[in-house]
DNA sequence: ACTATTTTTAGAAGAAAATCAAAATAAGGA
DNA sequence: TCCTTATTTTGATTTTCTTCTAAAAATAGT
């Protein structure tokens, strides 16, 4: 299956595309295919941005058939989650 | 004073060093000399990323005399907060 | 005016990232 | 087996970042 690369989910974060991916998979699981056609890239771009996001594990994937099916995997926010709220403390709502 | 040179706060944040600067900042300001004694940087490397973190609105400087007193600015952090609760909906704790 | 201190800016080198076109892989069907 | 579809990997190019050294700017004291 895919290689993995890429660890840091910072440095995945950075990348508006990459960020518009996530924003898309929000509403379903999308495949590599339908993912390559919301950007004005080639589909081996996205795939890469794929394997950035696989990378640090906030998305999954899944073949069927030829396909491969993307979808969310958003517990790794946590940490960016943890780093943000040492900001907003007494921010409580 | 000091030039502004970047705007985007995913990418300000995306860098561990100056991830470290606010987490500095947190107990109370800094002078720029401060800061620079943190890292194993030279002062201009530090001062650059200081740069950053002023063109996106992280830190706040203000001159006393000969040095110059960076602290928090953390409104910023708010777009990416909004954008991290879109993930975690349903987690209100 | 000269000097010392603090910090930034300019310029350059190297590393890392984004992108594309072309080739390779995987799966299914004729 | 050969062909088609879907996607990734490779290799190259370009752009963007990080970092340094050296020089410049700002301020205060003598």
């Amino acid at each position: 299956m895919p290689k993995e690369v890429k660890t840091d989910i910072w440095g995945a974060l950075a990348d508006s595309t990459r960020r518009e991916v996530l924003l898309l998979l929000r509403s379903r699981p999308h495949t590599a295919g339908e993912l390559a056609d919301q950007f004005e890239l080639t589909a081996a771009t996205v795939s890469h941005h794929l394997a950035i996001l696989r990378g640090c594990g906030l998305v999954r994937v899944e073949r069927r058939a030829q396909t491969l099916i993307y979808s969310l995997a958003t517990e790794g926010l946590e940490e960016v989650f943890a780093f943000l709220r040492l900001f907003v403390r007494g921010k409580r709502k």
